[in-house]
DNA sequence: CCACTATTCGGTATGGTGTACGGAGTTGTC
DNA sequence: GACAACTCCGTACACCATACCGAATAGTGG
C-alpha cells in the first residue's frame, strides 16, 4: 500500500449515482465496463478477503492491464465504495402491514445478511456520508421511513437509526462466529489450518485463563457458551435493543 | 503489505502474557526492549493511523534497523495484538456499590474511551480470543463479576456481554462523528483538506438526496440531525440496550 | 479521404510495503 | 582462548498503488 492520494468527492459520487451508458465516444472500444470492474471486485473480495484485493488482481481477473482500469476508476479507495453500495443492493420491503418494530428489525437482518455474504463491508464501512450510494442511500430511507408514523423529532430518529446500525455491524464484526473469515483475517488460506491454530491456541490459553485469575470469566468459559455464537445471540441483542426502544418511544 | 503469513499462536501469548525480563542473554546488550516497541507502534498509530504503521517506521522512531525487530515480534500482525492488548490497559473498577446495570455502563464507556484514544483499535479488533491478552482478559472477566451476582445461565450471560461489546465498537466504528479520524482513514493528512473535501461531498449530496427521491431521509437530513452525534447519541443508544436487557432479567 | 482530436490501453518507473536469509559482531560460559 | 548463543541489520525479493506518457483506435470536420 503505497496509498495516501486525497480522494476526489465529485467523481466518486458521479460514479455511484452516474449514468449507467455514456453515449460510446471516441476512442477504441472499450474492453471492460465499470460494472465489470465492480464486480469482479466483489467477487475476489467474497472469495480471498480484501487484503488480496488488489489493482492487479482485479484487472487479470477481467484480462485487462492494470493501468487500464484507472480509466474508468480513479483508484483502489473508489473501488471499495462502489463495490460496497453494489454489495448493498435494492432494499426489499418488510412485509405488509409490518409495525415500525417489525420493519426494523428486517432491515437488521438486511445488514447482517450483507455482513454475513460479504464481510470485508465491514471493513471498508467508514460510515458518515463519505460513501452515500444509491442503494445505501435508499436503504437509509426505507428506514426512516419505518420511523416516520412515530413522529419522533429528527434527532431521535437518527439516534434510533444510529444505533441500531452500530449493534448490527458490531455484532457482525465481533463473535468468534464466522471462524472462515477470522481465519482468513488471521491470514489463514485453508480453514483447516485455522483449525488447527485456533485448537492451539485455546491450548494455550487454558493454561492462561485459569480458575483461579478471572473465575467469573473461567465460569462462562467452561460452559462452552463462547462457541455456541449464532443467529440467537445476533437477535438477542437486537431484541433487547428494540425493546428498549419501544419502551422509550411508549414513555415519550 | 506482502503478508500472508501464519501466525504462531503460541508465540504471541508468550509475549502477551510473558514474563517481562527474561534474564539477560548470551549476545550483545540489547539496544531495544518489547516494551518500547509497542509503545512506539501505539504512538505511531494514534498519531497517524494504523496504514502508516509500519516496521520501518517503528524502527526508525525506535533508532533501529528494520530487520532488528524482528528479534523481538515475530511480525506486524502480532505487533498490533501487543499493541491492543497494551491500549486497553488495567480496567478500573466502577464505583463502589454499582449495580451490575451502573457497571456494565461503565466498562461500556471505558470502551468507548479506548476506541476513542486509539482509534486504530477499531481496525484490529477482530474478536473472537485471538488476542486475548492479560489486560484483555482482564477486562472481561470483571464484565463477567458484574454480571454473576444475576445468577444467570452462562449463554445469557454470554449474549449480554457480547451484544454491549458489539454496540460500543459498532457505535465507535460508526457515526461520522469522530471528523479527525474520518479525515485520515480517507487518506487526508490535513484536517482542513477534509473540512474542504466534506463541504464539497455534502455540495454534491444535496443535489442527489433530493426530498422528491428520498423523504424520510431528506427530513431527517435537513434539522442537521446527521451532523450532532456526540456522547448523547452514544448513551441514548446504550441506555435501551441496558433497558432491554433489565427488562429481560426481571422477566427471568 | 484526410487530418484532427478525444479516448482507451497499458508498459515502465517510482517509492512504498513485509519479511526471508544470512553474515557480522558481541558477550557469557566452559 | 574457544565456542556457542545471541543481537543487529544489510540485502534481496515479491508485491503494492499509481504517476506519467506513448501508442493505438475511432469518431468527426473538412
Amino acid at each position: 500500500m503505497a496509498e495516501r492520494k486525497r480522494p476526489d468527492a465529485g467523481r466518486v459520487l458521479a460514479l455511484l449515482w452516474g449514468t449507467p451508458a455514456p453515449p460510446p465516444g471516441r476512442g477504441p472500444r472499450p474492453k471492460v465496463t465499470l460494472e465489470q470492474i465492480v464486480r469482479a471486485g466483489i467477487d475476489i473480495a467474497d472469495a480471498e478477503g480484501l487484503d488480496v484485493l488488489s489493482m492487479r488482481r482485479v484487472a487479470e481477473r477481467l484480462g485487462v492491464g492494470t493501468m487500464s482500469l484507472y480509466t474508468y476508476v480513479p483508484g483502489r479507495a473508489e473501488l471499495l465504495h462502489l463495490m460496497y453500495d453494489r454489495a448493498v443492493g435494492p432494499t426489499p420491503p418488510p412485509p405488509e402491514g409490518a409495525t415500525w418494530r417489525q420493519a426494523l428489525r428486517h432491515y437488521a437482518h438486511l445488514g447482517r445478511d450483507l455482513h454475513h455474504d460479504h464481510p470485508w463491508t465491514l471493513s471498508v464501512a467508514t460510515p458518515g456520508l463519505m460513501m452515500m450510494g444509491p442503494n445505501t442511500t435508499t436503504r437509509a430511507d426505507a428506514v426512516y421511513a419505518a420511523l416516520s408514523p412515530l413522529n419522533l423529532p429528527a434527532a431521535r430518529q437518527a439516534a434510533i437509526a444510529d444505533s441500531i446500525d452500530a449493534y448490527v455491524r458490531g455484532a457482525c464484526q465481533g463473535s468468534g462466529a464466522d471462524l472462515t473469515r477470522a481465519g482468513r483475517d488471521g491470514g489463514f488460506t485453508d480453514p483447516d489450518d485455522y483449525e488447527h491454530w485456533w485448537n492451539e491456541a485455546t491450548t494455550h490459553l487454558t493454561d492462561l485463563i485459569t480458575r483461579q485469575r478471572f473465575p467469573h470469566l473461567y465460569a462462562v468459559w467452561e460452559t462452552g457458551a463462547f462457541e455456541e455464537y449464532g443467529d440467537s445471540t445476533f437477535d438477542y441483542g437486537l431484541d433487547r435493543l428494540l425493546d428498549g426502544i419501544a419502551h422509550d418511544i411508549a414513555d415519550g
